[in-house]
DNA sequence: TATGAATGAGGGTTCATTCAT
DNA sequence: TATGAATGAACCCTCATTCAT
């Protein structure tokens, strides 16, 4: 991991900061907007004003840059999720913030999002196998089936739902948004957002009796 | 649609039939293993033991191959599910259905579903837009959603869901299955199938019990 | 020259003959509407509603295929104007009558010609030097100039120019109204072709002095 | 028009504008040698002793450097011919100018001249439509049209004949002298020129010298 | 630091031709 | 006779990378 010292080794001038944010920038809405296959050097280094050189220079090449552009970009939507997610005690409040801020994200930073997707995607090694996908979904994924195992613990959630079924679907159901705002951007992502929060919760919590219900029977063994 | 004609315009030669065959399973594998940005029309034809020039004989071009690839795809997809479904007639049994078949036959044929998948999220025309990704999710998405806005109408589902998020939620968890399952051969689709079916039938479904049940049904084994 | 014999080696039966002039029909409208660079074998077989096998297997290659064209082109051209040329006694009447009929014979058979140009101005052999450019053109302005030279020593027409320049001249201006008359298909061609033939009937012969005319200057060494 | 600036978007270094000259003349010559069919970019950077992708770099394709090749060689013809003819002021001695500084300017640049026939009458684009040709040398014919109608209008020159169709034989005319001065290096260009000058002069000058002329000019040497 | 220049592999495609049937 | 199938070279072009300046 080179990320934090410069090509000459020394750690980095505030010029080379801003060259690299400029440049990854530039990568961001290049991949965003074309696919990662059509995200060439060439249309990044026209998207940034500079040149091909200059990005494999900061970089050391192309894998570097999309590298570091993943770490980034992972960083920055953990960084606005966290707060919004700790801020919550009950597990329906964590579930909710979690699909909540990471959909209000998305909407606020449209193309990092879509160009993540991207990447995650897209981005193999020479011998074909995937580079970040694997361990990347891996990491999302377990986040939130950790917090599902801890409220079926509490008694919150049901117990009979496989909580890394649910994670990978809540991961998906999100994940899922991200092209399609590309696409659509009239798109109502916070109405998307409380609607997708309810169908999970209501998929994990336990029932909730009616208040007066005088013959609670209930559903599913 | 020139799908049922030859090079020469004329319909299909057995030998013709028998190298499109060769040449698609070929390019299954290649797309399924390497990922649509590597399969290259020189890999795809050292898979299928030929050369670059006989594929481009066949199909004319890579799109066509592609295009063709994904209509294959989707049609042998939908004639393994719509009978699955059909039998049913509750929502539930439906929805159910829907989610098991599809699973099931991505267990059955993994490759041809990481293909497909791989192609619709992937393949970009010239000018980077999506080529298929757009109207093959939307026919797909558009299926489910249909289903649930009928099954809100009978009184079965609730009313009070958007059947368009949960539709793509659907959508999503279902397809987000079949990269893992190409990592992972040893999982256990039939499980993530049932769990996942349970979950958005639980999601789905009105929560009361008709009061006083007289001829008590069960549903759901 | 194998052009009287088919690939067997027997001379040619009927039905030979007929797809002869099927494929050759293709290839002249083929060169003349996409230009010899463009019209490839595959392409004049569509024309010809057969394929490519079909035409290397009845001339032996797509050289063969051209040699005849142009062949064939040459003397029905040459059929066409021989008699009109040779019904005229005068150099005026017959310079007159070459140029006219020619272009008339361009007019009624716009695709030929202009496929004879494309042919002799593009095709080349693999050495890349003309193939018939050279000969063709040659012999074209040779018989051209072999009437200047016969009426200078007539003493129809002035002895002052240079045969070669003008026939040439005169092969020129007569091969350029092809390209123009497949892109401009309303052109006069009777109109242009008086015109032309009164040019240089005028350049040619010894000026006609009027008749009453009382101070004859002459004009010009 | 790009034609001003290096691939980056900048102004041309030195460099650049030496490595885009020596391939022009590369190609200049590989076309006018082998044919523009026969000038694949492989033939040109052979000639120009580099590779196809310097060539690509530095004029971003093949259509490019033909483009700015053309532009260059009518360029430096109309730089050569312009003061030579507008040095006179009798239609006839424009005239004889035009002819005779063109055809100069031919035997003086063989192969530039060879190049630009070559790619005018050759160059098509992707649906076999010409490119250059038309507007080319209907620039080329407007002008000598225009010079014929001028002197038409002074009474210099005849008004019975169709100043169309001359200028286009003269621009024929020309032009045929260029693919053959390539395979007989000893035409006699002055000699060439000197005669058609005299025979397009002769054909569109009046004949008649003013009946009683009180000061006798001298038109032509 | 930064850039212009060059490189070489690989991309998809067209083409004339060969060959077995 | 005729065709479908395959071949292999050549085509133009894109790309990530290297290198001298």
């Amino acid at each position: 991991m080179r990320s934090k010292t410069s090509p000459g080794g020394q750690s980095r001038t505030f010029t080379e900061t801003a060259r690299r944010a400029q440049i990854m920038a530039a990568a961001i809405d290049t991949i965003a907007e074309l696919g990662y296959g059509q995200a060439s050097l060439a249309r990044i280094a026209e998207a940034a004003g500079t040149s091909k050189g200059v990005i494999i220079y900061h970089f050391g090449g192309k894998d570097e840059l999309i590298r570091e552009l993943l770490q980034e970009l992972i960083a920055r939507a953990g960084a606005y999720m966290r707060p919004r997610i700790e801020a919550e005690q009950t597990g329906a409040g964590m579930l909710r913030a979690f699909i909540e801020s990471n959909l209000a994200f998305m909407a606020e930073n449209r193309n990092h999002v879509a160009a993540t997707v991207e990447i995650a995607l897209n981005a193999r090694a020479a011998d074909g196998s995937p580079v970040f996908g694997q361990r990347f979904n891996e990491a999302a994924v377990g986040a939130v089936r950790e917090m599902l195992i801890h409220f079926q613990g509490t008694g919150e959630f049901r117990a009979d739902f496989d909580p890394q079924v649910m994670a990978m679907a809540v991961r998906a159901a999100i994940d899922t948004v991200g092209p399609r705002l590309i696409r659509d951007p009239g798109l109502d992502v916070t109405h998307h957002a409380r609607e997708l929060a309810s169908m999970f919760v209501r998929a994990a919590r336990k029932e909730e009796i009616p208040p007066a219900a005088p013959h609670p029977h209930q559903e599913e063994s």
